[in-house]
DNA sequence: AGGATCGTCTGTGCATCACCAACTATTTAT
DNA sequence: ATAAATAGTTGGTGATGCACAGACGATCCT
Protein backbone atom coordinates (compact mmCIF):
# COMPACT_ATOMS: atom_id res chain seq x y z
CA UNK A 1 0.00 0.00 0.00
CA UNK A 2 2.03 2.60 -1.35
CA UNK A 3 0.98 5.87 -2.61
CA UNK A 4 3.42 8.48 -4.50
CA UNK A 5 2.31 11.41 -2.92
CA UNK A 6 4.97 14.02 -3.73
CA UNK A 7 8.36 13.16 -4.81
CA UNK A 8 9.78 13.50 -1.40
CA UNK A 9 7.87 11.00 0.91
CA UNK A 10 9.03 12.87 4.16
CA UNK A 11 6.49 10.09 5.65
CA UNK A 12 8.52 7.54 6.05
CA UNK A 13 6.05 5.64 7.23
CA UNK A 14 7.93 2.76 6.15
CA UNK A 15 6.93 0.47 9.19
CA UNK A 16 9.70 -2.30 8.86
CA UNK A 17 12.93 -2.08 6.68
CA UNK A 18 13.52 -5.79 6.20
CA UNK A 19 17.28 -4.64 6.70
CA UNK A 20 18.86 -1.06 6.54
CA UNK A 21 20.60 -1.60 3.47
CA UNK A 22 22.60 2.32 3.44
CA UNK A 23 24.30 3.08 0.10
CA UNK A 24 25.89 6.19 1.89
CA UNK A 25 29.23 4.16 3.13
CA UNK A 26 29.43 2.12 0.06
CA UNK A 27 29.23 5.28 -2.63
CA UNK A 28 31.64 6.90 -0.71
CA UNK A 29 33.88 3.71 -0.51
CA UNK A 30 33.83 3.44 -4.63
CA UNK A 31 33.90 6.98 -4.98
CA UNK A 32 37.02 7.23 -3.60
CA UNK A 33 38.74 4.33 -5.28
CA UNK A 34 37.42 5.74 -8.36
CA UNK A 35 38.14 9.24 -7.79
CA UNK A 36 42.02 8.14 -6.90
CA UNK A 37 42.45 6.21 -10.61
CA UNK A 38 40.78 9.37 -12.45
CA UNK A 39 43.06 11.88 -10.69
CA UNK A 40 46.05 10.23 -13.02
CA UNK A 41 43.96 9.39 -15.80
CA UNK A 42 42.15 12.94 -16.11
CA UNK A 43 45.75 14.76 -15.39
CA UNK A 44 46.68 14.80 -19.02
CA UNK A 45 43.39 16.11 -20.26
CA UNK A 46 43.78 18.84 -18.04
CA UNK A 47 41.33 18.06 -15.89
CA UNK A 48 40.35 17.01 -12.01
CA UNK A 49 37.81 14.98 -10.80
CA UNK A 50 35.69 17.92 -9.40
CA UNK A 51 35.74 19.60 -12.83
CA UNK A 52 34.38 16.25 -14.21
CA UNK A 53 31.26 16.12 -11.71
CA UNK A 54 31.16 19.85 -12.54
CA UNK A 55 30.63 19.38 -16.05
CA UNK A 56 28.50 16.26 -15.72
CA UNK A 57 26.08 18.18 -14.11
CA UNK A 58 26.20 21.30 -16.15
CA UNK A 59 25.69 18.51 -18.94
CA UNK A 60 22.35 16.86 -17.30
CA UNK A 61 20.78 20.47 -16.81
CA UNK A 62 22.51 23.51 -17.97
CA UNK A 63 21.50 26.72 -17.85
CA UNK A 64 21.83 27.22 -14.49
CA UNK A 65 22.97 30.32 -12.55
CA UNK A 66 26.23 29.51 -10.31
CA UNK A 67 23.88 29.71 -7.21
CA UNK A 68 22.03 27.09 -8.70
CA UNK A 69 25.31 25.39 -9.31
CA UNK A 70 26.19 25.83 -5.63
CA UNK A 71 23.47 24.20 -4.66
CA UNK A 72 23.63 21.15 -6.62
CA UNK A 73 27.13 20.68 -5.88
CA UNK A 74 26.51 21.40 -2.43
CA UNK A 75 29.53 23.49 -2.30
CA UNK A 76 30.29 26.37 -1.38
CA UNK A 77 29.41 29.32 -3.83
CA UNK A 78 33.22 31.41 -3.84
CA UNK A 79 34.50 28.00 -4.39
CA UNK A 80 32.32 27.42 -7.80
CA UNK A 81 34.01 31.00 -9.35
CA UNK A 82 37.26 29.45 -9.12
CA UNK A 83 36.13 25.78 -10.56
CA UNK A 84 34.04 27.27 -13.33
CA UNK A 85 37.22 29.78 -14.09
CA UNK A 86 39.32 26.72 -14.49
CA UNK A 87 36.77 25.32 -16.80
CA UNK A 88 36.31 29.48 -18.61
CA UNK A 89 39.94 29.56 -19.06
CA UNK A 90 39.52 26.08 -21.20
CA UNK A 91 36.85 26.91 -23.12
CA UNK A 92 34.66 24.13 -21.62
CA UNK A 93 32.24 25.72 -20.33
CA UNK A 94 30.40 29.22 -21.19
CA UNK A 95 29.22 32.52 -18.65
CA UNK A 96 26.82 34.50 -20.08
CA UNK A 97 24.67 37.13 -18.53
CA UNK A 98 20.95 35.84 -18.11
CA UNK A 99 18.61 38.63 -19.99
CA UNK A 100 15.76 38.46 -17.27
CA UNK A 101 18.11 38.80 -14.73
CA UNK A 102 21.60 40.59 -15.63
CA UNK A 103 23.12 40.06 -12.73
CA UNK A 104 22.89 36.27 -13.13
CA UNK A 105 25.54 34.31 -14.90
CA UNK A 106 24.35 31.64 -16.64
CA UNK A 107 26.58 28.44 -16.76
CA UNK A 108 26.58 25.96 -19.88
CA UNK A 109 28.67 23.39 -21.83
CA UNK A 110 30.08 24.53 -24.96
CA UNK A 111 30.51 22.27 -27.79
CA UNK A 112 34.08 21.91 -26.57
CA UNK A 113 33.18 21.13 -22.94
CA UNK A 114 30.74 18.24 -24.29
CA UNK A 115 33.59 16.50 -26.52
CA UNK A 116 35.84 16.71 -23.72
CA UNK A 117 33.34 15.13 -20.92
CA UNK A 118 33.17 12.87 -23.64
CA UNK A 119 36.96 12.13 -23.96
CA UNK A 120 37.63 12.18 -20.46
CA UNK A 121 34.74 9.31 -20.30
CA UNK A 122 36.14 7.41 -22.64
CA UNK A 123 39.82 7.77 -20.92
CA UNK A 124 38.08 6.89 -17.93
CA UNK A 125 37.39 3.21 -19.05
CA UNK A 126 39.94 1.45 -17.78
CA UNK A 127 39.58 2.88 -14.19
CA UNK A 128 35.83 1.82 -14.14
CA UNK A 129 37.27 -1.62 -15.27
CA UNK A 130 39.16 -1.91 -12.02
CA UNK A 131 36.51 -0.59 -9.68
CA UNK A 132 33.39 -1.94 -11.26
CA UNK A 133 35.25 -4.91 -11.90
CA UNK A 134 32.58 -6.86 -10.00
CA UNK A 135 29.67 -5.83 -12.67
CA UNK A 136 28.60 -6.95 -15.74
CA UNK A 137 28.03 -4.04 -18.57
CA UNK A 138 24.01 -4.29 -17.91
CA UNK A 139 24.53 -3.70 -14.45
CA UNK A 140 26.96 -1.10 -15.31
CA UNK A 141 24.32 0.59 -17.01
CA UNK A 142 21.76 -0.08 -14.44
CA UNK A 143 24.11 1.51 -11.68
CA UNK A 144 24.67 4.29 -14.29
CA UNK A 145 20.94 4.76 -14.36
CA UNK A 146 20.35 4.79 -11.19
CA UNK A 147 22.71 7.36 -10.17
CA UNK A 148 21.89 9.47 -12.97
CA UNK A 149 18.28 9.44 -11.84
CA UNK A 150 19.02 10.48 -8.42
CA UNK A 151 21.38 12.93 -9.88
CA UNK A 152 18.85 14.55 -11.59
CA UNK A 153 16.60 14.10 -8.71
CA UNK A 154 18.36 16.46 -6.66
CA UNK A 155 19.00 19.12 -9.02
CA UNK A 156 15.27 19.10 -9.64
CA UNK A 157 14.32 19.63 -6.20
CA UNK A 158 17.25 22.27 -5.88
CA UNK A 159 16.23 24.15 -8.96
CA UNK A 160 12.39 23.91 -7.39
CA UNK A 161 13.53 24.84 -3.97
CA UNK A 162 15.01 28.02 -5.43
CA UNK A 163 12.08 28.71 -7.44
CA UNK A 164 9.80 28.21 -5.19
CA UNK A 165 11.20 28.55 -2.14
CA UNK A 166 9.01 26.59 -0.31
CA UNK A 167 11.14 24.50 1.82
CA UNK A 168 12.65 25.00 5.27
CA UNK A 169 15.92 24.59 4.74
CA UNK B 1 36.80 8.25 -34.51
CA UNK B 2 36.59 5.99 -31.19
CA UNK B 3 37.47 2.05 -32.49
CA UNK B 4 35.84 0.45 -29.44
CA UNK B 5 38.09 -2.70 -28.90
CA UNK B 6 37.12 -2.81 -25.54
CA UNK B 7 37.87 -6.21 -23.70
CA UNK B 8 34.62 -7.06 -22.97
CA UNK B 9 32.65 -7.86 -25.77
CA UNK B 10 30.64 -4.28 -26.75
CA UNK B 11 29.72 -5.39 -29.85
CA UNK B 12 26.20 -4.79 -29.54
CA UNK B 13 24.19 -3.06 -32.64
CA UNK B 14 23.90 -0.17 -31.28
CA UNK B 15 25.22 2.65 -33.37
CA UNK B 16 27.02 4.46 -30.88
CA UNK B 17 27.09 3.96 -27.07
CA UNK B 18 25.46 7.46 -26.51
CA UNK B 19 27.94 8.49 -25.12
CA UNK B 20 30.51 6.17 -22.45
CA UNK B 21 28.37 5.80 -19.52
CA UNK B 22 30.82 6.59 -16.84
CA UNK B 23 29.29 6.27 -13.31
CA UNK B 24 32.68 7.68 -11.80
CA UNK B 25 31.37 11.69 -11.54
CA UNK B 26 28.12 10.60 -10.37
CA UNK B 27 29.19 8.94 -7.96
CA UNK B 28 31.50 11.26 -6.55
CA UNK B 29 28.41 13.95 -6.94
CA UNK B 30 26.22 11.65 -4.93
CA UNK B 31 28.69 10.51 -2.33
CA UNK B 32 29.27 13.86 -2.00
CA UNK B 33 25.91 14.89 -1.08
CA UNK B 34 25.57 11.89 1.02
CA UNK B 35 28.72 12.16 3.14
CA UNK B 36 27.62 16.27 4.06
CA UNK B 37 24.73 14.91 5.58
CA UNK B 38 25.77 11.58 6.83
CA UNK B 39 28.49 13.54 9.18
CA UNK B 40 25.66 15.62 11.75
CA UNK B 41 23.76 12.50 11.34
CA UNK B 42 26.42 10.90 12.83
CA UNK B 43 28.17 13.12 15.19
CA UNK B 44 25.71 12.16 17.89
CA UNK B 45 26.79 8.94 17.48
CA UNK B 46 30.27 9.25 17.42
CA UNK B 47 31.14 8.40 14.34
CA UNK B 48 31.80 10.28 11.24
CA UNK B 49 31.45 8.85 7.45
CA UNK B 50 34.77 7.59 7.06
CA UNK B 51 34.09 5.71 10.49
CA UNK B 52 31.39 3.96 8.66
CA UNK B 53 32.94 3.12 5.40
CA UNK B 54 35.58 1.07 7.51
CA UNK B 55 33.12 -0.40 9.83
CA UNK B 56 31.12 -1.31 6.26
CA UNK B 57 34.05 -3.00 5.21
CA UNK B 58 34.43 -4.72 7.85
CA UNK B 59 31.56 -6.09 8.51
CA UNK B 60 31.38 -7.48 4.80
CA UNK B 61 34.87 -9.21 5.20
CA UNK B 62 36.17 -9.01 8.25
CA UNK B 63 39.42 -10.68 9.63
CA UNK B 64 41.62 -8.70 7.74
CA UNK B 65 45.02 -7.47 8.96
CA UNK B 66 45.75 -3.61 8.61
CA UNK B 67 47.58 -3.52 5.53
CA UNK B 68 44.95 -5.56 3.63
CA UNK B 69 42.72 -2.87 4.90
CA UNK B 70 44.68 -0.18 3.60
CA UNK B 71 44.60 -1.77 0.72
CA UNK B 72 40.82 -1.88 0.69
CA UNK B 73 40.24 1.33 1.78
CA UNK B 74 42.62 2.51 -0.84
CA UNK B 75 44.01 4.42 2.51
CA UNK B 76 47.62 5.03 3.71
CA UNK B 77 48.48 2.51 6.38
CA UNK B 78 49.85 5.22 8.66
CA UNK B 79 46.65 6.50 8.57
CA UNK B 80 44.51 3.47 8.93
CA UNK B 81 45.92 3.02 12.71
CA UNK B 82 44.10 6.50 13.85
CA UNK B 83 41.36 5.38 12.31
CA UNK B 84 41.26 2.05 13.95
CA UNK B 85 42.28 3.99 16.94
CA UNK B 86 39.21 5.79 17.12
CA UNK B 87 37.07 2.51 16.84
CA UNK B 88 38.89 0.64 19.30
CA UNK B 89 38.67 3.38 21.77
CA UNK B 90 34.42 3.06 21.51
CA UNK B 91 34.93 -0.71 21.37
CA UNK B 92 33.58 -0.89 17.62
CA UNK B 93 36.41 -3.27 16.46
CA UNK B 94 38.96 -5.63 18.01
CA UNK B 95 42.37 -5.94 17.27
CA UNK B 96 43.66 -9.28 18.24
CA UNK B 97 46.95 -11.26 16.90
CA UNK B 98 47.08 -13.34 14.43
CA UNK B 99 47.94 -16.52 16.04
CA UNK B 100 49.73 -17.75 12.32
CA UNK B 101 51.44 -14.44 12.29
CA UNK B 102 51.66 -12.70 15.39
CA UNK B 103 52.87 -9.62 13.71
CA UNK B 104 49.43 -8.88 12.75
CA UNK B 105 46.81 -7.84 13.85
CA UNK B 106 43.32 -9.32 12.68
CA UNK B 107 40.69 -6.59 12.87
CA UNK B 108 37.28 -7.57 13.43
CA UNK B 109 33.72 -6.16 14.05
CA UNK B 110 32.68 -6.15 17.82
CA UNK B 111 28.99 -6.91 18.54
CA UNK B 112 28.58 -3.59 19.67
CA UNK B 113 30.44 -2.32 16.46
CA UNK B 114 27.96 -3.99 14.48
CA UNK B 115 24.98 -3.19 16.50
CA UNK B 116 26.39 0.66 16.63
CA UNK B 117 26.92 0.08 12.54
CA UNK B 118 23.20 -0.57 12.51
CA UNK B 119 21.45 2.11 14.13
CA UNK B 120 23.92 4.40 12.14
CA UNK B 121 22.55 3.05 9.19
CA UNK B 122 18.82 3.61 10.87
CA UNK B 123 19.89 7.28 11.34
CA UNK B 124 21.39 7.71 7.89
CA UNK B 125 17.67 6.82 6.67
CA UNK B 126 16.34 10.51 5.89
CA UNK B 127 19.58 11.76 4.31
CA UNK B 128 19.07 8.79 1.96
CA UNK B 129 15.71 9.97 1.59
CA UNK B 130 17.35 13.56 0.25
CA UNK B 131 19.57 12.52 -1.64
CA UNK B 132 18.19 9.35 -3.44
CA UNK B 133 14.60 10.69 -3.06
CA UNK B 134 14.23 9.82 -6.91
CA UNK B 135 14.48 6.91 -6.10
CA UNK B 136 12.22 3.96 -5.07
CA UNK B 137 12.51 1.49 -2.49
CA UNK B 138 12.99 -1.59 -5.06
CA UNK B 139 15.47 1.02 -7.03
CA UNK B 140 17.57 1.73 -3.63
CA UNK B 141 17.59 -1.84 -3.34
CA UNK B 142 19.38 -3.04 -6.58
CA UNK B 143 21.62 0.35 -6.05
CA UNK B 144 22.27 -0.78 -2.97
CA UNK B 145 23.03 -4.23 -3.80
CA UNK B 146 25.35 -3.23 -7.13
CA UNK B 147 27.40 -0.98 -4.80
CA UNK B 148 27.87 -3.40 -2.46
CA UNK B 149 28.86 -6.32 -4.98
CA UNK B 150 31.11 -3.73 -6.16
CA UNK B 151 32.62 -3.41 -3.32
CA UNK B 152 33.08 -6.76 -2.09
CA UNK B 153 34.81 -7.54 -5.78
CA UNK B 154 37.79 -5.09 -4.89
CA UNK B 155 37.96 -6.77 -1.57
CA UNK B 156 38.74 -10.13 -3.25
CA UNK B 157 40.58 -8.66 -5.70
CA UNK B 158 42.78 -6.63 -3.15
CA UNK B 159 43.28 -10.26 -1.21
CA UNK B 160 44.22 -11.93 -4.21
CA UNK B 161 46.99 -9.70 -5.12
CA UNK B 162 48.12 -10.12 -1.60
CA UNK B 163 47.97 -13.56 -1.55
CA UNK B 164 49.03 -14.24 -5.01
CA UNK B 165 52.02 -11.83 -4.66
CA UNK B 166 51.58 -9.07 -7.50
CA UNK B 167 54.06 -7.66 -9.74
CA UNK B 168 55.22 -4.75 -10.77
CA UNK B 169 52.52 -2.60 -8.77
C1' DA C 1 17.15 56.28 -2.68
C1' DG C 2 17.79 51.98 0.02
C1' DG C 3 18.12 47.30 0.53
C1' DA C 4 18.67 42.85 -1.21
C1' DT C 5 20.87 39.62 -4.50
C1' DC C 6 24.44 37.61 -7.84
C1' DG C 7 28.91 37.07 -8.85
C1' DT C 8 33.87 38.03 -7.95
C1' DC C 9 38.14 38.36 -5.37
C1' DT C 10 41.05 37.80 -1.25
C1' DG C 11 42.40 35.84 2.76
C1' DT C 12 42.20 32.84 6.93
C1' DG C 13 41.81 28.73 9.40
C1' DC C 14 40.81 23.92 9.90
C1' DA C 15 40.74 19.13 8.45
C1' DT C 16 42.36 15.58 5.45
C1' DC C 17 45.81 12.97 3.72
C1' DA C 18 50.07 11.17 1.52
C1' DC C 19 54.64 10.78 2.57
C1' DC C 20 58.95 10.29 5.35
C1' DA C 21 61.59 8.59 9.26
C1' DA C 22 62.27 5.97 13.26
C1' DC C 23 61.03 2.34 16.39
C1' DT C 24 59.25 -2.47 18.30
C1' DA C 25 57.83 -7.09 17.68
C1' DT C 26 57.91 -10.92 14.91
C1' DT C 27 58.79 -13.86 11.00
C1' DT C 28 61.79 -15.75 7.49
C1' DA C 29 66.06 -16.62 5.17
C1' DT C 30 70.99 -17.56 5.34
C1' DA D 1 72.36 -17.22 15.44
C1' DT D 2 72.32 -13.47 12.67
C1' DA D 3 70.40 -10.71 9.19
C1' DA D 4 66.72 -9.15 6.49
C1' DA D 5 62.05 -8.47 5.71
C1' DT D 6 57.32 -7.47 7.38
C1' DA D 7 53.21 -5.62 10.45
C1' DG D 8 52.09 -2.23 13.16
C1' DT D 9 52.82 2.19 15.66
C1' DT D 10 54.16 7.04 16.38
C1' DG D 11 55.45 11.63 15.12
C1' DG D 12 56.16 15.22 11.88
C1' DT D 13 55.69 17.82 7.43
C1' DG D 14 53.63 19.74 3.45
C1' DA D 15 50.07 20.06 -0.06
C1' DT D 16 45.31 20.33 -0.78
C1' DG D 17 40.32 20.96 -0.07
C1' DC D 18 37.03 23.61 1.76
C1' DA D 19 34.02 26.52 4.64
C1' DC D 20 33.72 30.98 6.06
C1' DA D 21 34.19 36.00 6.30
C1' DG D 22 34.86 40.69 4.31
C1' DA D 23 34.63 43.77 0.71
C1' DC D 24 33.39 45.25 -3.86
C1' DG D 25 30.64 46.31 -8.38
C1' DA D 26 26.59 45.38 -10.87
C1' DT D 27 21.85 44.83 -10.91
C1' DC D 28 17.14 44.15 -9.38
C1' DC D 29 13.21 45.42 -6.44
C1' DT D 30 10.24 48.74 -3.85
Amino acid sequence: MFLRVGRLGHMSAQPLDTSEHRSGALLDHLARRMRLRSESVLAPLGLRPRHLVALTVLRAGGGTGQQALATILEMDSTNIVGLLNDLEAKQLIERRRSPEDRRRHVVELTEDGAKRLSEAECALAGAEDEVLGALGPDERETLYELLSRASAGTAVNCTETICAGDDSL
